[in-house]
DNA sequence: TCATTTCGATACAGATCTGTATCTTTAAAT
DNA sequence: ATTTAAAGATACAGATCTGTATCGAAATGA
């Protein structure tokens, strides 16, 4: 295995346990244990577990933002119907076994100083996403895409938190036919 | 100070120690300082400290829903709006110094096994709030109140996210807005 | 007043945490 | 083939965690 496949061999075996068990509860030792590489190893990739975090919140971010734009454009037909697939791509997500809540969520639970890299990363991915949203809302036409965008983001955020607390995953649904029914005929 | 109120000082310190840094991030060694309690009373009144964590989400639970009733019912003229009125009390709390986000989200975050009974005491909350919301959706005259709720309910938790990512305490009235919106002709 | 009992302060046990130092092995390059 | 450099395994350091054991003080009851 080389440099590069190892890091990356290390940031799959850490999201995977920090997901589940969160970022307090995996330690080092777990995650070396897991993934077979030596501590000398993962220090040498990132200096701190903060830096590891970091890492892996930016690296899933990324991929989660590259999915969710791949799967809302193969799902939509018209441009105009983007906005209300990113319910369809939640859903996907809540049913899958490795669901554990949104790991930017957890990670400001943790980490709660605003100042912290760590919380500053959820920061970041997160207003992406709504800038995504408000990207969405032009391409349907809203008269106000951005504050479109903050509500649909409401709506977002409060599907992850209730498929978690439910382990039911058509709140996807729901969220998407509120979406629908707000921004029907306000073109 | 008598026994029952060193209890209730412990659970008060406690409360804003875990809310503040996470449940990980304060062990019982900060809580005794800060409380000026001595470790063997905290042991005595909580076996463990997931114990301890159960007990401060059941009395915190118990506060907010109590409090949020009071504060619905002082705001609210006529029981049709009360549904209306939760994010104005959302909004209060959010503009609070000490608002670090949900308790219960960051506890499911944390201890995520869905048999542990901290997992449990807050999806138990979570219930509850939806259950009252239903009751204010049958206040107002809503034909499908259990529906109406948990879109509310959406709402509801996509704003304390908000809140927390953003630091904007007025994600709230963009909740209520889009309630009205939702609700206003729906009875 | 004296015995009993409850409670508090402290030290400690044992586990686990992050991060480093040491030493061996492997790989590469001349 | 020999030197050099990188990487791995392991042990360890020092801090911190939860929970307990010990021992002294204070309160209570007869």
């Amino acid at each position: 295995m080389k440099r590069a496949e190892k890091r990356e061999h290390l940031l799959n075996i850490a999201t995977e346990l920090f997901n589940q068990y969160g970022y307090h509860g995996v330690g080092i030792d777990l995650i070396i244990a897991e993934s077979g590489i030596a501590k000398t190893t993962l220090y040498r990739h990132f200096q701190t577990k903060e830096d590891l975090i970091v890492a892996v919140l930016n690296r899933i971010g990324e991929q989660f933002r590259k999915s969710m734009r791949q799967k809302v454009d193969e799902l939509a037909k018209l441009p105009e119907e983007k906005l209300f697939h990113i319910f369809d791509v939640l859903e996907n997500w809540f049913k899958q076994d490795n669901f554990y809540g949104c790991p930017f969520i957890s990670a400001m639970s943790e980490y709660g100083d605003r100042k912290n890299p760590i919380f500053q990363e959820a920061v970041l991915h997160k207003r992406l996403m709504l800038a995504y949203f408000a990207e969405l809302a032009r391409l349907a036409n809203l008269s106000d895409p951005d504050s479109a965008a903050e509500i649909v983001n409401l709506l977002y955020e409060g599907a992850i938190a209730s498929a978690k607390l439910s382990g039911d995953a058509t709140v996807a649904q729901q969220a998407k036919a509120v979406t629908k029914q707000l921004f029907k005929d306000m073109e």
